[in-house]
RNA sequence: GCCGCAAUAGCUCAGCUGGUAGAGCAACGCAUUCGUAAUGCGUGGGUCGGGAGUUCGAUUCUCUCUUGCGGCACCA
């Protein structure tokens, strides 16, 4: 006698176990149609799932997460049943869920190609369509081993026999198509509506390297065309913003193919990368650091030492000098700072002693792994490092963090989130110094009052680190800032000072980067901006555009004039109309227009045009000028729009 | 590095089954002197990513290298 509590808190009794459908069809028809799985206690359940004790249900439909999540998850099973009617010596595999979608990987003689996948698609929809209904059954372990076994499924035998013994396992199928899988799933096939197939790639099984390379297809399944058709929608506008294509609209920067994972900076964009390096100085100097540089080529000798050799050493660029010495072109800047710190005798007076480096590093990253800016072989760090003592890791970090979300503010990412990182199984250093190294960096978050999540074995090789990531304008996660701890790279390489006891200790190194990669933080602003930068970031903060050529005088001296005020200005003096000028430099995502006609020299203003299109007028030269000039230097606080406006409005 | 796909004018792209290439935009020239997202007319521009092979003949077919793209793996 089953009493069922309803989600509203109502409660209903039934005479003896009862189904989950059975419970939605009591509540009425409405939602026993629209029911997909239901939730028993904390359990996600099928419908055909019996209740047969008291419980708290509630019924699952496409409206909920978790619903979206059993319609990918059912959609998956879709394909893989598609797949082996066409290509019935395809194996199955896995197949979750993941952002948006599902994978199912399977293994096969030969890849996929996109007719296949069109003719898998057409498959699909037409067991959909035939409404088969989606059953389970429970095996157990060894009997379930031996049934995929003697069915040639091999990988999942081997799945289910990492599943200790002794469990049950179910199996779900529709028609005579069947497939190990948790569950839950959608009662029937006709459920899954809104699907597409999306790619066809390459993964091993088992996500490692050595292992056979499986045939992976994507797809995306929503709970109604409408969500499909958005998504992809979606992906469209996530297209337009892609930095590798306003990079090339903007003329901000070009990569080549003499120089594979190297940047070709256009005045532009290295107009784009100097304000964030000028930005980033003024905000160390403020913060204590010290900026220094070291050389870009250094003996190998010195990376072995460090351990870099060891661990990177398929992954540095080495040069051979005719002089028969191997020297390394520096991946990390770490090695060439403890050398500066070296230097002389350093006392404990002297610390924290912090260098900070605008480090060009180059990385000989796996060719599969380049990306446009975000991932380089040859990129700009915004490297520093803390020297201190033990007591002084707490203070320091905290200093960092800081230092870091204030940063990040800036420019407009308030959505960070913190991940700690802990030892890895490759690494240098006693265990004693792990857990010292990995307690201090607990403490100092402690001491910040961030929260962070763990990232277990992701640690650098030499000590554990917080891993600060941003979320951009279209919800996308990027991970920029660092913070390490190292206990062990400092007495590699014999670093110590001298203590208050007058005795030499080995000092304590934090190592750590706030934009990470100048190259790839540029990349994400363009993409978080979609190009449109901010006016303090723009490459071109203003154009000068006079409407004839009367008057070419005043243009010139205006952006004179700005200029002067260290703003970015162009002119466009060209004989076009002054529509056309507009278009382009909206086009190019110039914040400023600034239009002048018989009109504005008469008078000495300038008709302001925003590049979203807002007419702010005729603004006086000094006003504008100084406006503007206060829009950059304020960072964007203080926006010459919202002032007139708010002038306008008074 | 691995799997797949791609590379044609400065850019975006077309070019069916082999017969040495075309559009739009851009560039250049001329006219136009114009008030907020494209003025008109004209002109020039290509070793069809590199190398090799098949063929009377290759942008097209085959092999190979390079680079890029989508994933996987990697990311100090």
């Amino acid at each position: 006698m089953p009493e069922i509590t309803l989600p509203d808190g109502s409660r209903r009794q039934f005479d003896g176990a009862v189904t989950v459908a059975q419970i939605a069809a009591s509540i009425g028809a409405g939602l026993a149609k629209a029911a997909l799985a239901g939730r028993v206690g904390a359990a996600l359940v099928d419908m055909s799932y019996l209740v047969e004790h008291d419980a708290a249900v509630s019924i699952v439909t496409d409206k909920d997460p978790e619903g979206l999540e059993i319609i990918r998850h059912s959609t998956a099973h879709l394909l893989a049943n598609a797949v082996q009617e066409l290509f019935p010596d395809a194996q199955v595999t896995i197949g979750p869920v993941i952002e948006d979608g599902f994978y199912y990987d399977f293994a096969y003689k030969r890849p996929f190609s996109s007719n296949d996948l069109a003719a898998i698609e057409q498959r699909m929809a037409e067991i959909a369509a035939k409404d088969l209904p989606i059953l389970r059954r429970v095996l157990p372990r060894d009997e379930a081993i031996r049934h995929f076994e003697r069915i040639g499924e091999h990988y999942k035998a081997q799945i289910i026999g990492s599943i200790p013994a002794g469990e049950s396992i179910s199996l779900y199928g529709q028609g005579d198509w069947e497939d190990l899988c948790r569950g839950p799933h959608v009662p029937s096939t006709s459920k899954l509506r809104a699907f597409k197939l999306t790619k066809v790639a390459g993964a091993y099984w088992r996500g490692d390297s050595r292992n056979e390379m499986l045939q992976r297809i994507y797809g995306t399944a929503w709970a109604s065309e409408k969500q499909l058709k958005d998504y992809l929608t979606r992906l469209d506008e996530a297209e337009k913003r892609d930095h590798r294509r306003i990079g090339k609209e903007l003329d901000l920067f070009h990569l080549q193919e003499e120089a594979p994972g190297a940047v070709f900076w256009h005045p532009k964009g290295w107009a784009l990368f100097q304000s964030l390096i000028s930005y980033m100085r003024e905000r160390q100097a403020a913060a204590g650091y010290l900026e220094i540089n070291t050389p870009e080529i250094m003996d190998r000798e010195l990376w072995v030492q460090s351990g870099h050799i060891e661990k990177f050493g398929e992954n540095m660029f080495m040069t051979r000098t005719p002089d028969e010495r191997t020297f390394a072109i520096k991946p990390m800047n770490c090695p060439g700072h403890v050398q500066v710190f070296k230097q002389g005798l350093r006392s404990y007076r002297e610390l924290p002693l912090r260098l900070a480096e605008f480090g060009k590093v180059h990385r000989y990253e796996p060719s599969g792994a380049l990306h446009g800016l975000m991932r380089v072989r040859a990129f700009t760090q915004d490297d520093a490092h803390i020297f201190c003592t033990t007591d002084q890791i707490t203070a320091e970090s905290v200093k960092v963090t800081e230092l870091i979300l204030s940063i990040y503010r800036d420019f407009g990412f308030e959505d960070v989130r913190i991940k700690f990182s802990d030892r890895p199984a490759q690494r240098v250093g006693s265990d004693e110094i792990w857990d010292k190294s990995e307690a201090a960096l607990r403490t100092a978050a402690a001491a910040a009052g961030i929260e962070t999540t763990l990232n277990p074995g992701d640690g650098a090789f030499y000590g554990p680190k917080l891993e600060f990531v941003l979320r951009d304008a279209i919800g996308r996660d990027w991970q920029c800032g660092t913070l390490q701890v190292d206990l062990n790279l400092p007495a590699r390489l014999g670093a110590t000072f001298i203590g208050e006891d007058s005795h030499k200790h080995t000092p304590v190194m934090l190592h750590r980067a706030m934009f990470g990669s100048l190259e790839r933080f540029t990349g994400i602003l363009i993409e978080h901006h979609a190009g449109k930068l901010p006016t303090w970031l723009s490459p071109v903060q203003a154009v000068v555009m006079g409407i004839t050529e009367r008057q070419e005088k005043y243009c010139l001296e205006v952006a004179e004039n700005l200029k002067n005020q260290g703003l970015r200005v162009e002119t466009d003096l060209r004989n076009e109309k002054v529509g056309f000028k507009i278009r382009e430099h909206t086009i190019k995502r110039v914040p400023y227009l600034l239009v002048a006609g018989d009109r504005e020299v008469e008078g000495r203003t300038l008709a302001v045009r925003t590049r979203s299109g807002k007419d702010l007028g005729a603004i006086e030269l000094d006003a504008l000028v100084s406006g503007l000039a206060d829009e950059v230097a304020s960072r964007g606080r203080h926006v010459l729009e919202d002032r007139v406006s708010q002038r306008r409005s008074a």
